[in-house]
This record gives C-alpha cells, sequence and structure tokens, in this order.
DNA sequence: GCGACAG
DNA sequence: ATCTTGTCGC
C-alpha cells in the first residue's frame, strides 16, 4: 500500500511532474462538466443564400504560445484573428511575454499555456476591440485528450468562448496512434475522403484526422473545444486552409515567434 | 514490465 | 516547444 505511493511519488519525480498533477487532474474533471459539444453560438456559417437577420461568421481566432530556445522559461502568447470574408486577412493581433516556470506534461498543458492566453483575450475584451474572435481556434487539443478535456476545450470554459482544437500531432489516447491514423487515411476506402472519424478502441469519437491540403500526407487533428460541433470545427478548418495548418494558427505561431525574437534579443542587451 | 505521451 | 539552409519538386 505504502509502497505504491512511494513508487509513484518517485517516478513522478523522475519525469520532474510538479506535486499538483493530482489537483490538476481534479480541476479538468470538474470544468469538464462546463464543456458544451454541440453548437452555440448566435452566427452562422458563410453560404450562398443570404440570411440577412442572421450575422455570419466572419472573425477567426488563433493563439499560440513560443518559448525561447537559450532562456526555455521564456514565453511569448499571441493572439491573431483574421476576417473570413476578406482573404483571411489579419484585423488583429497582440501579444505578451512573460516567464513561465510551470513545466510541459503531457496532458495538462492546459496549465502551462491557458493564462497567458486567457489574458489576452480578457485584455481584447476589455478594449472592446471590434474583432473579438466569434470563434478562436486553438494550438492544442480539445475533447482529444486523456480525460476528454484539451487546452481548447479548456481555454473555451474559461474565456466562455467558442473553441476548436488543433493538433499538429496525435496525442496517444483509446488505442489511437499516429501510424494507424495514417494507414487508415491512406486505405482504399479512404482513398477519396480527406477526412477521417478517429474513433478509439472504446468507440468513443474523439476527432478527426483530415488532410487539410491537398498532397500533404501528414493530417492534422480537429477536435471540438467548446460551445462548436466537431462537423462545423471542420467546416471552418477547411474554410480557413491555406496550408495545412489553418491560417490562423499558423499565423499566430509565426508571429509570436517573431516577436519573441524581437523583443528577447531587447533583454539580452 | 516497457513504451507512448498535444505543446 | 526548440535546434536550422539549402534544396528537391510541382
Amino acid at each position: 500500500m505504502e509502497g505504491v505511493n512511494e513508487n509513484e511519488k518517485e517516478e513522478a519525480q523522475k519525469r520532474s511532474d510538479p506535486p499538483e498533477l493530482g489537483k490538476w487532474a481534479e480541476i479538468q474533471d470538474t470544468l469538464k462538466k462546463s464543456v458544451i459539444a454541440v453548437d452555440d453560438f448566435p452566427w452562422r456559417l458563410p453560404s450562398p443564400q443570404s440570411h440577412s437577420h442572421q450575422q455570419q461568421l466572419t472573425y477567426v481566432g488563433g493563439v499560440d504560445v513560443s518559448f525561447s530556445k537559450e532562456e526555455p522559461s521564456m514565453a511569448c502568447g499571441s493572439l491573431v484573428v483574421l476576417d473570413l470574408h476578406h482573404d483571411l486577412r489579419l484585423v488583429y493581433q497582440d501579444y505578451t511575454c512573460l516567464t513561465l516556470d510551470v513545466p510541459y506534461v503531457p496532458g495538462f498543458l492546459a496549465f502551462r499555456e491557458a493564462p497567458i492566453l486567457v489574458h489576452l483575450l480578457e485584455k481584447m475584451k476589455n478594449d472592446a476591440s471590434p474583432f473579438y474572435p466569434q470563434v478562436l481556434m486553438v494550438d492544442g487539443n480539445g475533447l482529444l485528450h486523456p480525460r476528454g478535456f484539451g487546452l481548447a476545450s479548456h481555454l473555451g470554459v474559461l474565456a466562455n468562448i467558442p473553441t476548436i482544437g488543433i493538433g499538429k500531432n496525435l496525442h496517444h489516447i483509446d488505442g489511437l496512434t499516429q501510424s494507424g491514423v495514417r494507414k487508415l487515411l491512406e486505405a482504399e476506402e479512404n482513398r477519396a475522403n480527406d477526412v477521417i472519424t478517429l474513433r478509439g478502441s472504446s468507440g468513443f469519437i474523439w476527432g478527426a484526422a483530415m488532410r487539410s491540403t491537398q498532397g500533404s500526407l501528414k493530417p492534422v487533428f480537429v477536435s471540438i473545444g467548446h460551445r462548436v460541433s466537431l462537423d462545423t470545427a471542420i467546416k471552418i478548418v477547411n474554410m480557413t486552409c491555406k496550408f495545412r495548418v489553418p491560417e490562423p494558427i499558423r499565423q499566430a505561431d509565426i508571429r509570436s515567434r517573431e516577436h519573441l525574437r524581437k523583443h528577447h534579443i531587447g533583454m539580452l542587451a
């Protein structure tokens, strides 16, 4: 009895896991109850017909956090917003740099990155920006997570905003593996499809793997974050993909990295 | 038991 | 996440 706990603690130390992991898991289980896994927003997707009485989806946001190589605790969070109706033009960008001591632990990404992103969203809301995103794409998974509550869902609940999870790599859960998914995508019956459902061994649907660009063998992994169904999430991803990674995420990624470079060099001098 | 494990 | 230029190909 006693030995089991001691061994777990030792292993946790070897992995340099923070001692709060148990609490973190509890927090995830609690917040997960607030997740809304269906469409729950006032706008509609752009369509050929005109429904003049309902607002259309126009502003799609993207968030990401970059880190400095030489100063691993130095982080830069970014929030960008693109205009879906003007060739995904950038209409808003903001950044926050700070030192982060919370480590990255698989399955607990939100405890490292969510606070910065919540800050950026709150700042934008307080400033009453007319470009506040109607939906937010997050660099990380939503439901596609060991406890069904990844960064995209976590951020969606904390900031109460519709979110979509975008993973560039698969978090292996419920029997799902990156090689297994790629085999499915390459299978004859799926040759025509660019999207396949990620159904785990348990039968649960965690998200979807999609070839966002023609000719890209490596898929991106889309999952429900908050207040957006998987079908709608896939449609929105398709509307925002010029390259493999959807533009909101790609722009947030590129720009947070260059912002960090610019600011960090200034600190060393 | 060992390995895998979003960013 | 981060280290990194050129390069092969449509």
